[in-house]
RNA sequence: GGGCCCGUAGCUCAGUUGGUUAGAGCGUCUGCUUGACACGCAGAAGGUCACAGAUUCGAGUUCUGUCGGGCCCA
């Protein structure tokens, strides 16, 4: 068997990426046997490219769906894209205007051809991207939300909401962002501490000499007013309620009106209400009838309203007005004023709250049956305190503003009618009016919000409206791995739409992932310039050692933090088993064993050499080995990536290649039975690949592929094969215990040689002295643990009285190793410090033995533990002393 | 203002229902090109579990408060 001296993932990484996909083992067939387990990606944007948070959840998510695939679940990945409405008309535009161009004169149809051909063009890297990260989708069901299949989803839904009263449309206050020219949800505006300021200005009341002091962030929408508030319980504003205020530099009487949005302790109590710029002065302005005046346009721009400063931008705006006021000595004062700016998601730019005509989704009613779904437990978040947030959400939700005034989208399936003004909501393109069959109808210029869209996802994704296949199978979704940025605006909303469109939860399980961050635990940005490029570091380390990397960091309810140290010491590992393969393969030449296959999950170690014995290695190996299988199926089971990582590191690294590759080493040498000795370490090494593959495929199928390359019946790939469980019956106590002994007489041997400054390749002479319990091992595994300790060894049961020399001691043995007195004495002070331990613990133990309440409280295997213990630190202090003579 | 999370080794983090000497990776130090691997081997140092109380026979783990940091919503 052949393999490369070094470890370069590149070589083989890409090959077995395509071939995968090729081979089409990742395709999900409905009528497959066995539990279905289905999921659909998070689906990213079409246009943009991945980054780390990408790669951590297809991590993530590809585990889980290796893993079930191999457990012989009925397993879907469902991948795909959305469109992101504003974000990719945002590159086009800015394409466009590089062209000097601009979507108005291009006009809408030629526009969106525009869009649709950057579409295909960057589109297909996310595919290309995944793939060479491994990721095990069924291609053959990818989607993208403006799929036909999805408008159509998208269509049936609206209506249905529609004919449900569920949709309406309604003028009022929304979020709108002037650069993107559209309306935005609430939660599409981010909210930023900004430094501001409060200015005073002062309104004259009418035929009076008194004024109003009204404090302001926004002097500008001054302008605007059309009324001043006071409370109705403020007594000093009590005479002046109902009558009327000058609005300064408009020159337009305005009504003081007494409302409960004046809160006398803020300011002096009075506030100026410009309905058409601001939520709540919209709600006070509804209350009292009040006129709106608009005075700043969608641009941002000053409206004619806005008398002599029509025109100006509003920030410009805001400066001319605030001279202006100070030049009629109006301006009483300006104090530095901290505020949350409410600024657009996709472009920053500081929205400004206008007035206008749009969709809405009426969410009270869809939200209860969300949030019960939660409460019943039909739906599971973990970590499970995100289900609080979720409730936080959705006991207070807002109706969801839909249309947004963009052309790349779903374009909304309403229809105005010229003669008689109703609308028309319809699936398809109707042919007349509804209402008065008028031909003169028109289809609203609106799209949709994208979140709308992606709220399908999980049953659009499935052939929905459709009774398909693959919806019925596939459907409710068994689990969605998401960060916790999109519980809002995509997690709350599927399960919302999902349970109105189909009368099922979308999904039953939540796994809400943290954030990559970068060594210094700052988020990874763009602006920062701190982001780690996937394909870069894939590249330099190779995949599996950046997948493991981040499952490393990857605990529940944690950020990951990616370095390149954890990337270089994942790659580390990669290397470890590489080598591990080498050295077995290496040694097979050698010894000209016969090829074997490893066969069925119920293989037991065979005896080898020239015993009728198994050798305790294996059985020590299956144990282990069965041991780290329970323990990875339970990590994946609960999300605990981590411990995934963690585990397989332990048992790889720690017990396969430390302890049992070396005594494997020796059996090699000792070159009898080796048939026996090769078909345990091959089944051992065999099934350890695939408890590895669903975290670290590459090098897995690399490595299997050799092992198995020559079996005539097995699966075509490792990720068909079958991943390893947990046996009953497998676990060897008894070997696990001798297998113990072993470690600490090689362990001790090898620290007194470190103390000793004893050269590594020098033999030591020494006795080993053994108890009665642990005599048996001591004289079936005395090669091998003269061969780790790199020690010649006498065997004996009775301390003699000339065995002088540097000892250590342990319950079950002593080990002595001849040396000077000089020497010896270099290591009295660790004998000292494990004396003054034990002294510590033995004294502590005393304690607790000789308190009543604890005696009588604590159960009975804590107490006996307890004594357990107490007995062996007494027996080892003794002979901690005795070795210094004291 | 409301809510959530986090303070454990120099760094990043585990620590599952309270129980016996609190773990890992990286980093540091010492020795070693030993026939798979220096992307390695062997050994070592390093912790008042943020602080203060409470509950308990027993607290890193439960409760309360304080301090420090992060996030979400308004």
């Amino acid at each position: 068997m052949q393999i490369e001296k070094v470890y370069e993932p590149q070589r083989f990484e890409p090959r077995w990426a395509q071939w995968w996909i090729d081979s089409g083992i990742f395709g999900a067939n409905p009528k497959s046997p066995g539990p279905c387990f289905s999921l659909v990606i998070p689906p990213p944007n079409v246009t943009g490219a991945l980054h780390m948070g990408h790669m951590l959840e297809h991590t993530e998510i590809d585990v889980t769906v290796r893993w079930r695939r191999m457990r012989g679940d009925n397993t879907l990945w469902l991948p795909g894209t959305d469109h992101a409405g504003i974000g990719t008309q945002m590159v086009v535009e800015r394409q466009l205007a590089a062209e000097g161009l601009d979507r108005r004169t291009l006009g809408r149809e030629e526009f969106e051809r525009r869009v649709w051909q950057w579409k295909e063009a960057s589109g297909g890297a996310i595919r290309t991207q995944m793939i060479r990260l491994g990721a095990s989708c069924d291609w053959s069901r990818e989607r993208f939300t403006l799929d036909a299949g999805l408008s159509r989803a998208v269509r049936e839904s609206f209506v249905r909401l529609y004919e449900k009263g569920l949709i309406y449309r309604g003028e009022y206050m929304v979020n709108w962002c002037p650069r993107c020219r559209t309306a935005l949800s609430d939660l599409e505006v981010t909210h930023d501490e900004t430094e501001g300021h409060l200015w005073h200005i002062a309104y004259p009341v009418i035929s009076s000499d008194d004024r109003l002091v009204v404090a302001t962030t926004r002097p500008e929408t001054m302008l605007g007013d059309t009324a001043v508030a006071v409370h109705p319980a403020d007594e000093r504003y009590m005479h002046l309620q109902g009558k009327t205020v000058e609005l300064p530099l408009m020159r337009r009487n305005i009504p003081i009106i007494a409302d409960e949005v004046a809160d006398p302790k803020f300011g002096t109590g009075v506030v100026k209400i410009t309905p058409a710029h601001d939520p709540n002065d919209f709600e006070a302005g509804r209350r009292h009838g009040l006129p709106l005046v608009q005075v700043i346009d969608e641009h941002a721009n000053m409206t004619v309203q806005a008398g002599e400063f029509a025109g100006l931008d509003r920030f410009e705006a805001r400066k001319r007005v605030v001279e202006a006021l100070e030049d009629q000595g109006l301006l009483v004062k300006v104090e530095p004023y901290p505020l949350s700016l409410g600024k657009c998601y996709r472009c920053k730019t500081p929205v400004e709250p206008l007035v206008s005509t749009q969709w809405y989704v009426r969410t009270k009613p869809i939200a209860e049956p969300a949030i019960r779904a939660v409460e019943e437990g039909r739906i599971q978040f973990v970590p499970e305190n995100w289900t609080k947030t979720y409730y936080e959400w959705m006991y207070n939700i807002r109706d969801w503003c839909i249309s947004r005034q963009l052309w790349w989208g779903h374009r909304i399936p309403a229809w105005h009618c010229a003669d008689c003004k109703q609308i028309t909501v319809a699936r398809e393109q109707p042919a007349g009016c509804a209402h008065c069959g008028s031909q003169r109808i028109r289809q609203d210029e609106d799209v949709l919000d994208t979140w709308f869209s992606s709220g399908l996802w999980p049953f659009s994704t499935l052939g929905w409206p459709e009774q398909t296949e693959d919806l019925q199978t596939y459907y409710p979704t068994s689990l969605l791995i998401t960060g916790f940025d999109i519980l809002f605006f995509w997690v709350a909303r599927m399960i919302m739409l999902g349970i109105e469109c189909t009368g099922e939860v979308p999904f039953r399980q939540v796994y809400i992932h943290g954030l990559v961050r970068d060594a210094e635990r700052q988020k990874m940005s763009k602006t920062r310039g701190n982001v780690i490029d996937p394909l870069e570091v894939t590249e330099k380390y190779g995949t599996d050692a950046v997948r493991l990397s981040l499952l490393q960091g990857a605990a529940p309810g944690t950020d990951i933090v990616l370095t390149t140290e954890r990337m270089e010491s994942a790659r580390a590992f990669a290397n470890k088993i590489w080598n591990a393969a080498r050295l077995i393969f290496l040694n097979m030449e050698r010894s000209r064993v016969e090829p074997w296959v490893p066969k069925g999950e119920v293989y037991l170690p065979e005896a080898a050499g020239d015993s009728v014995q198994v050798p305790l290695e294996d059985r020590w190996i299956f144990s282990r080995l069965d041991r780290c299988a329970e323990q990875v199926n339970r990590a994946i089971e609960q999300y605990r990536y981590h411990e995934v990582a963690q585990t397989l590191w332990q048992f790889l690294w720690h017990e396969f290649c430390d302890w049992y590759l070396e005594i494997k080493k020796l059996r090699f040498e000792e070159g009898s039975g080796l048939n026996g000795h090769w078909r345990n370490l091959l089944t051992v090494f065999e099934k350890s690949l695939r408890l590895l593959h669903p975290a670290m495929p590459f090098l897995t199928e690399e490595l299997w592929q050799r092992i198995a390359g020559g079996a005539a019946a097995r699966p075509a790939s490792i990720a068909a094969a079958c991943f390893p469980k947990h046996q009953p019956g497998a676990s060897d106590i008894a070997a696990e215990r001798e297998m113990e002994i072993l470690q600490e007489i090689v362990t001790s041997a090898r620290e007194l040689r470190a103390d000793l400054r004893i050269a590594p390749n020098q033999v030591m002479e020494g006795t080993l002295v053994v108890r009665p319990t642990a005599h048996q091992t001591a004289q079936h595994q005395l090669a091998a643990i003269q061969k780790l300790a790199g020690a010649r060894l006498e065997l004996r049961t009775e301390m003699d009285g000339d065995m002088a020399g540097a000892r250590r001691s342990a319950p079950e043995f002593d080990l002595i190793i001849r040396v000077d007195e000089a020497l010896a004495a270099a290591q009295r002070e660790r004998v000292l410090r494990t004396i003054q331990m034990l002294e510590r613990n033995i004294e502590n133990s005393r304690r607790q033995l000789g308190d009543e309440t604890f005696l009588s409280r604590a159960p009975g295997h804590v107490v006996h533990g307890i004594r357990q213990k107490l007995a062996e630190y007494e027996a080892q202090l003794r002979k901690s002393r005795e070795s210094l003579g004291l």
